[in-house]
Order: C-alpha cells, then sequence, then structure tokens
DNA sequence: TTCCTTGCAAAATATTTGCACACCT
DNA sequence: AGGTGTGCAAATATTTTGCAAGGAA
C-alpha cells in the first residue's frame, strides 16, 4: 500500500525532473497511513520520530509541492493551521468532504449523496477547466456549523 | 443597502444581548461594499481610514463574531491568511463559488450549475444538521488548480 | 558531476490575549 | 451600576527564507 503509493509518485516526479527523496517519500506515507487531517507540525512529528535528522522545513516545502502536483489536499479548518490529506488515501476509500465547527474547530467527515456530488464536481470541473483554462487538481467542499456541545455555550 | 445590512444585524445581535456598536457596523458595511474576499487587515485599513481610533483586534475579534452567526463567511485561499465574504452581500447577487490557482494563489469566482448545487447543499445541509445535530451556518466550495499563467512555469 | 534537496537558524506574518478603560442600556 | 466592547502592546504560532552542505541521477 505504502509502496504503491510510492510507486506512482516516481512516475510524476519524473516527468518534472524531481527526486524521489527518502523525506519526501516518508511524507506522502505518513498521510497515506492515517485517517485524520494531519497539519505540518503533525506530519513532522511522525517523520522526525523515524528519521531526526528531517527537519520542519522541509515537511512544508514538500507538502507544498505535493499540493501543487494534486497529490495533496491542503485546507484549512479554521484552527489557524493548514491541514493535508491525500487525495487518494487506501486508508479512506471513496470520496468524502468536511462538515466543521465554526466555535471548537472539530471536523467530521461525511459522504452522503457522494453520486449526486461526483457527478456535479466533474461537470464543473470539466466546465471551469475549459471556460478559465486551469488544470484543476482537486477541490474542497465544506459545511460550517456550530456543534450540540457549542450551541449549549451561546 | 448597507441600511438593510445593519437593520438585519439590529435583530439577530439582540437575540443574543450583543451590541451594534460603530466598529461592528462599519466592519459589515466594508464587507457589504466589496466584491472582493478581503482579509482581515484590508477590512481594517478601509474601517480605519474612516475611524482612526478602530483597531485590528476589534476586527478579528468582529469577524469571528460574524462568522460564528453565520453573516460571514471565512474561508482561506492559500496565501497565508483568512478572507472573508458576507453571506449576502447586493454586490454580489446570487450564489458563488471559488476557482483558485494554488500557485499563484488568484481567486476567480463562478456560479455555473448553481441551481443543481444548491438544491444538493440544499439536502446535504439538512441530513447533516439532522445526522450530526449541527446547525449549519454556511459552507465553503473550492476547486483547486493552476491557471494558464502558472502552467507555463512548470 | 550537476543541480536538485535539505537542515538550521533567523525572519517575516498572521492572529490571539491580558488588561484597563470606555461605552451602551 | 453592570456587564459588554474596545484599543494597545505584547505574546503566540505558523510559515517562509537565506545559505552552505548533502545527495540523487
Amino acid at each position: 500500500m505504502a509502496k504503491a503509493a510510492s510507486t506512482d509518485l516516481r512516475g510524476k516526479f519524473h516527468k518534472r525532473q524531481l527526486r524521489v527523496t527518502r523525506p519526501r517519500q516518508m511524507i506522502v506515507d505518513v498521510l497515506g497511513n492515517t485517517t485524520e487531517h494531519f497539519s505540518a507540525e503533525e506530519v513532522y512529528l511522525r517523520v522526525h520520530a523515524k528519521y531526526p535528522n528531517v527537519g520542519l522545513t522541509t515537511v512544508y516545502r514538500t507538502l507544498d509541492l505535493l499540493e501543487e502536483m494534486g497529490i495533496v489536499v491542503k485546507q484549512n479548518f479554521g484552527d489557524g493551521r493548514s491541514r493535508y490529506e491525500l487525495k487518494e488515501n487506501p486508508k479512506k476509500p471513496g470520496h468524502h468532504h468536511h462538515l466543521v465547527c465554526t466555535a471548537c474547530k472539530r471536523v467530521i467527515d461525511y459522504n452522503d449523496f457522494v453520486d449526486e456530488e461526483v457527478k456535479l464536481i466533474g461537470k464543473l470541473e470539466k466546465e471551469l477547466s475549459r471556460k478559465h483554462g486551469f488544470r484543476i487538481t482537486g477541490h474542497v467542499i465544506q459545511f460550517h456549523g456550530v456543534c450540540t456541545a457549542c450551541k449549549k455555550t451561546v
């Protein structure tokens, strides 16, 4: 599984004359072995635990790169740090999106009405790409609200 | 138009024993008079130009409050700062979402397939609210990609 | 060998907090 | 009077950058 991810990497990286190094490999592996939404620091801590000579800077740089290549989706849930997910994660098969509490920042993954959604997303990607000349690499859908616990606070 | 917004504010604020003060009023007015996606600082600069005694801290606090009340949608386009839009903006009638270049961070508003989307969003809101007990206040849909100009760079 | 990658330390930015004062009702 | 709202300055936290050394192809 981790193997599959790294193999895939090789091809995409080669095309751009980028090198598949151990830190890069590790970062992708960490993301491919969780169902959580890791921040750069959380990725760093896990990579660093295995290879203490890998620095936080590299994690940031690699995540940026992976995002630009469409391998990773970067998003923000309002807690002040960016969070990263592998677009194709064997640990999280199928499509999903996020429900975020704007008060306590808790994130819930959901996958209701995915079929309908995937169809719409597909149409939109095609149309936007055609109309604006973008190479679409990903999308983010979030619902925001106040969770049960936080409603009581108000 | 700005009047309508502030009137509306009064009601929602009153329910929560919050006060409609001049800084709060101004902040909503600034957001209601632009079609851009302002950052906290950009809001601050405009409010501050008219009332130099209003501080950046208040802008942050007010925007947080407005978001939690569902009056404003806060989102991040990957340029390192949060950006805010009035959910109901007379200057931007109708529904729209965003297409973001992950390389240069340019943002394009789009409103293709809105009818279909609104229908889906509605269903999802109902379902998520029921299933997870959230009071849904808003949503964010973004497409990410690389724009024509940035594609050439690669 | 070439030039892409990296780590470290330092810098730049964005956002939050503490606290005393001001203000609305 | 009483609690809400605010500004300022300082503190936090996150992310970026410069540069010399390391490492993949």
